[in-house]
DNA sequence: GTCTATAGAAAGATAGAC
DNA sequence: GTCTATCTTTCTATAGAC
């Protein structure tokens, strides 16, 4: 690309990092503008509605990045239950390298504004359903009826969700190994 | 009780409320102070240590709560597949009835804190602990091995939370709903 | 497009009168 | 124990020079 974007790009990739690792209210801007080594004047020239703006973007950033995850978990083992189950050990892998949290979920930021923020809310929801529709279609693919795939989708992202929280405060990453230790089981047949 | 402690208990208990439902960093001491109808000047006099020390205390009420719930949905029922459906379906029931979210468990503060307070990390951990081992002694009872039942309560915890973040974004009950319907299959013997 | 400077509000915390 | 007043810092956001 060009220079145009440059500093735009930079203070999304940290503000998603921050915004991802610390929550929406913990992180100001002053922040993200002094880690992104990005022109300091710049942040409202690229985002006019200021920090929800920025965040909503964020996470948009985030939901592709672990859907890209998702669907390469998937795609390179025939069954659902490994695809899955991969995609969620390398995250117990994230756990264990501090600093590194990219590719895990959007919890924090959810939690946090969907009371308080419609679009942002809006944002975190299409995302929780851009995941769940991959996992859905992949255990159709399986032989899965429509409702129980539907049902099994949500459940999943939830534990993750609900794991990760667990993992954070636990200091390591034995709540999502657990979850993909009893993965089978759900998915049996 | 005497009048000692009423201002010291109101404070708190508005603290509990708002920290669970904005989390801990969108929740500010004024506002606690306003929603409280406690004297204005007290705060710090009842808790020294300022907002830290008052979300330490408030989550282990929150704690004591959801394990009070916990263990009365236990108590009521034989097996317990029923009582911890029981437990579940009564939070399906809180996000019905807005404002009332009391009892439902501290995902969003133990998320947003725990990398930058260790002893909020540890208060949450606590918490988590406590319902897990809970659920476990249950478990035990029914028949099943230590280990077995140590993980599946982890599990079903990281479940609940995750499910709650998901209700929150998606304003309704269906998430937390899935988890007890799916209950059975994972304690399956 | 980028910068500095700063407004204006709200945050957490403290001091001292009563 | 309670209150008012205030300090310091930090926040989001804006204005205007370059």
């Amino acid at each position: 690309m060009n220079s145009k974007n440059d500093s735009r790009d930079s203070i999304l990739a940290t503000a998603t990092r921050l915004f991802h690792l610390q929550g929406y209210h913990a992180t100001g801007l002053n922040q993200i503008l002094k880690e992104s080594g990005a022109p300091k004047g710049s942040l409202y020239y690229h985002f006019p509605n200021g920090k929800e703006q920025l965040a909503i973007e964020a996470v948009h950033r985030m939901a592709e990045f672990v859907e890209a995850d998702i669907l390469k978990s998937l795609n390179k083992d025939v069954s659902a239950v490994t695809g899955i189950q991969n995609h969620i050990l390398k995250m117990v892998d994230c756990f264990n390298e501090i600093d590194t949290l990219e590719g895990i979920p959007i919890g924090i930021v959810a939690a946090e504004t969907s009371l308080i923020s419609e679009p942002l809310r809006l944002a975190c929801q299409a995302a929780f359903e851009k995941w769940e529709e991959t996992y859905r279609i992949c255990l159709i693919k399986e032989g899965f009826e429509l409702e129980h795939a539907t049902k099994l989708s949500m459940l999943i992202n939830s534990m993750i969700e609900g794991a990760i929280t667990r993992c954070l405060t636990n200091k390591n990453g034995q709540p999502l190994q657990v979850v993909a230790e009893y993965l089978p089981i759900l998915l049996k047949k």
